[in-house]
RNA sequence: GCGAGAGUGGCGGAACUGGUAGACGCACUGGACUUAGGAUCCAGCCCGCCUGAGCGGAUAGGGGUUCAACUCCCCUCUCUCGCACCA
């Protein structure tokens, strides 16, 4: 029989009729165990590119094997739809985001399908639809009314010349990206979600999570960054009031020798006014805040402060001490005052000498004498207290709760939690985004919308020019608004919600996309559905979309419409697909399409290689998986992707090697072809048919494959190795001698195998399994079929090598039988011809056995 | 800078709990078949020495623990992700 492998003409069939059949469409059957598998929801940008595709295969493949293995299994998929881009498309090609936004998800929806994964389309949602952030709009109500959001006043970036707030991703080198200005600071009353409140249980639930890698809980604790320490009161010297440290290092305290405030601080501007240094302080904060904040606090970043003309007094001893407004303190950790002790803190330390300020020891290593005069840095470890008061000569660690205690006792402090983690800033001054369901009235105040009132549409007809603020802050009758609880004219607020606010519950929504009635969020569905059973996503998102998403999932659940404490039981992390940046200077970033010859296609100027970075459509350093399926099929480029590493490696692209996954795909698609006229009616393998050499080697393989298949995706989801393991399998049946054509054992035991690579393959290579499935005479949807068992017996070898070394070298190998006694294969290990004569002269002082594995023979001469 | 990871042949990777380093594939080389080949099949393929059996070296670099280290510990280098307004 000659029939070819049509990728593309199997493909589109068999895509279709999943599509027809409903395949993949579920309902919450209490008599079957659920799955709910989810990959992360993309952003529309546009065009899918391969980290998406890596993403999604892997997802499809985990999808389409619990499925065989009889899971009633949930795999949606939509958009993350509001955000940043589709509004500089607006700007750039005055294009409406909206339009930008639905053409996008059009062309990726089709990409998708063509890539044959086995969603269930009737639950996609894009969360730019009314019908999604109406919800959102609701939490948020019952946010504001359990005071878990709220509004404060906060910093962002500023652009004086476009006159409008910048992303962090839209400053470059601290000047504005579109118009090259420098940036600035400016405070803006913002509306934020308490995530504070529930941070000991997020943080508790770190350790509650074993379906999650450990290095993202690791990030996440980090994150949180709990502290035990202590929170001290130093009375300001003209007895005006107090300056409130939070310290870790209570143990230090009598060793403070000045104060520092964070620069931006308002404390600063209070203390110095009216005084002399009144403008060199401003002048010097106005400074401060134009530095990066990750850089000032950097260990080689030069120190600098300025005198406010005040001092405090060490409430150990009494001590007079300056206060300095200083670039490395932070305003949002802690108190945003430090006290400084040089002797003990490195920062401190060189401060204290560019300002000579005094320096006074009170820890003293065991091995030394510490002297003021002469130190060159901070000492920052261990040791005996001295020149401290009552606490003289205790251990500086054993003391710090002593030291605590007394401050408590008195009045001057206590002992606190402080935690790294801030509240979640939610306001955007931006257009494509979720409106803040509040009226702002002058009578009034701050007046949620009601309920009855939502959803907040975002109008259509707006204006997006990149400058002058929000762009719905100049929308009139968007902003005109009625006060809900007076009836008087009043504002509407034009702050959008951030993005990760629509990502932190879309989970959820998938359970029951259409409910349409309060709270939009089917309970009985989510009971059943929820949690998420395996969430698969790039690494990218470890700390804030997971937090969020965390964080989200119990105020839900404290609202009642949810009943579960975290949303994903299992995570997989997988690492980034990257690709080097170019740029040219006139065009800025450039497509890889843009470059020939490492020239600009535009104005043929010497384009710059950057960096190798994560694929994304911002840095433009993205590859379109559609050439790999025009010219090798979906299936090719499931396979490849898979097999190129294992996923929670982080990848650079490269499509070498692509031929080989298409070629394996030729190969086996050859041997079943060629192999179906014999096949096609065996009779399948009766167990008990005792089998010999070739054969009962061929089953043996067979169903070690089924077994490392199994334990690869099923434990680690290592598909590369599974991959592998599948091409032996082929490889195998290649090299298994031609049975003759009546021969109906050695058949049977050759269609078990082709049956096997068929099935293995099939949440891999979902188009080409189906097809050759069919040919094979099956008529039941591969995708149902159940994975295969393996015979634990079948797949037991007899014989086993063991390596036999000599002072850990491997010196010779011996086969003896799989049972084969210890002792025995030490004996045969000793009398082994190339092991004996080295051994001959020498002492024996040991021997190390290793079962079914080695020997090792320590000899000395 | 801080936090979290990673580094193995020319390339992607394998070696799962400390026990044969380089499975599987790409690329390359030689051969077979062919009007032709970017098809297919066979063979070779970490480096060095040797005719060969074999010997030595090698898992970013340096040190350590161990009978035994890609794997565990310490230091250094390089790369990636995150750092709260990219998503």
């Amino acid at each position: 029989m000659e029939r070819k492998y049509n990728p593309a003409e199997i493909e589109e069939r068999w895509q279709k009729h999943w599509e027809e059949k409903r395949i993949f469409n579920v309902t919450e059957d209490p008599n079957k165990k659920k799955y709910y598998l989810l990959e992360m929801f993309p952003y529309p940008s546009g065009r899918i590119h391969i980290g998406h595709v890596r993403n999604y295969t892997i997802g499809d493949v985990v999808a389409r094997y619990k499925r065989m293995k009889g899971f009633n299994v949930l795999h949606p998929m939509g958009w993350d739809a509001f955000g940043m881009p589709a509004e500089n498309a607006a700007i750039e090609q005055g294009i409406h985001p909206s339009v930008w936004t639905h053409e996008n998800i059009d062309n990726m929806r089709r990409q998708l399908k063509r890539m044959g994964f086995s969603y269930d389309w009737e639950r996609e949602l894009a969360t730019c639809e009314p019908d999604y952030y109406r919800w959102e709009q609701m939490f948020f109500l019952w946010m504001y009314e359990k005071g878990l959001a709220y509004k404060k006043s906060s910093t962002v970036n500023w652009c004086p010349k476009c006159e409008t707030v910048l992303a962090n991703e839209q400053v470059e080198a601290g000047l504005c990206w579109r118009c090259g200005s420098e940036v600035g600071e400016q405070y803006l009353s913002q509306w934020f979600f308490r995530i504070t409140a529930y941070v000991e249980e997020l943080l508790d639930y770190c350790d509650r999570l074993p379906g999650w890698p450990e290095r993202v809980l690791t990030m996440q604790k980090n994150w949180i960054g709990k502290s035990y320490g202590c929170e001290l009161s130093f009375p300001l010297a003209d007895g005006t009031g107090d300056i409130r440290v939070f310290t870790t290092r209570q143990d230090t305290v009598f060793g403070a020798t000045f104060m520092l405030i964070a620069a931006e601080h308002p404390l600063v501007l209070d203390l110095s006014r009216g005084k002399d240094c009144e403008g060199t302080v401003r002048e010097f904060v106005e400074k401060i805040k134009k530095q990066d904040k990750k850089m000032r606090t950097s260990e080689y970043y030069e120190k600098e402060g300025v005198f406010l003309d005040a001092y405090c007094l060490n409430p150990g001893t009494g001590r007079k001490m300056p206060i300095y407004a200083a670039n490395f303190v932070l305003a949002d950790y802690g108190t945003g005052c430090v006290m400084a002790v040089p002797t003990h803190d490195q920062r401190d330390f060189e401060f204290a000498k560019k300002y000579h300020l005094p320096l006074i020891v009170v820890i003293q290593p065991h091995d030394r004498a510490l002297n003021v005069q002469t130190m060159t840095e901070a000492y920052v470890d261990e040791g005996i207290l001295v020149n401290s008061g009552p606490f003289e000569g205790m251990d500086n660690l054993k003391a710090l709760d002593a030291i605590a205690a007394h401050f408590e006792s008195s009045g001057r402090g206590k002992k606190t939690i402080q935690y790294r983690l801030r509240d979640w800033g939610i306001s955007r001054q931006r257009y494509w985004g979720a409106p803040i369901p509040i009226v702002v009235c002058e009578a009034c105040g701050t007046v949620p919308v009601p309920e009855s009132d939502l959803p907040v549409i975002l109008p259509r007809d707006v204006e997006l020019t990149g400058e002058g603020g929000s762009p719905l802050a100049r929308h009139r009758p968007f902003v005109e608004a009625t006060c809900p609880r007076c009836g008087k004219p009043a504002r509407r607020e034009t702050d959008t919600m951030d993005t990760f606010v629509e990502s932190s519950w879309y989970f959820d929504r998938f359970c029951s996309a259409h409910h349409d009635v309060k709270p939009g969020l089917d309970r009985k569905k989510l009971d059943y559905w929820m949690p998420v059973d395996q969430y698969i996503g790039g690494i990218e998102h470890a700390i804030l979309h997971l937090l969020y998403s965390r964080f989200y999932t119990k105020m839900l659940r404290d609202f009642g419409v949810l009943g579960v404490d975290e949303p994903f039981t299992n995570l997989l992390t997988q690492g980034m697909v990257c690709k080097e940046t170019m740029r040219c200077a006139q065009h800025g970033y450039l497509f890889p399409e843009e470059v020939r010859e490492e020239k600009c296609v535009h104005c043929n100027c010497a384009v710059t290689i950057g960096k190798t970075e994560k694929m994304s459509k911002s840095l433009k350093n993205v590859v379109d998986p559609d050439y790999l399926i025009k010219a090798y099929g979906a299936d090719t480029a499931r396979i490849f992707c898979l097999f190129a590493s294992p996923p929670e490696k982080d990848l650079e692209w490269s499509d070498q090697g692509v031929d080989g996954s298409f070629r394996f795909l030729n190969r086996t698609w050859r041997i079943v072809i060629d192999y179906l006229e014999e096949i096609r009616d065996a009779a399948p393998f009766e167990d008990g048919d005792s089998l010999e050499g070739d054969i009962k080697a061929l089953r043996r393989k067979t169903h070690q494959t089924i077994r490392k298949v199994t334990s690869d995706i099923e434990g680690r989801f290592h598909f590369n190795t599974a991959i592998s393991a599948v091409m032996e399998l082929v490889n195998a049946l290649y090299q298994f001698p031609r049975p003759a054509s009546d021969d109906r054992l050695a058949l049977s035991v050759v269609r078990e195998t082709v049956e096997t690579v068929i099935l293995l393959l099939a949440p891999i290579v979902p188009h080409i399994t189906e097809e050759l499935w069919t040919l094979l005479g099956r008529t039941e949807a591969l995708a149902d079929v159940e994975w295969p068992s393996f015979d634990p017996t079948v797949a037991s070898e007899e014989m086993i090598t063991i390596v036999i070394q000599i002072n850990g070298k491997v010196r010779s190998r011996i086969n003896v039988p799989a049972d084969e006694d210890g002792e025995q294969i030490k004996a045969l290990a000793r009398s082994d011809e190339k092991i004996a004569w080295q051994i001959a002269d020498k002492t024996i002082i040991k021997e190390v056995y290793v079962p079914k594995k080695l020997v090792n023979i320590v000899v000395r001469d």
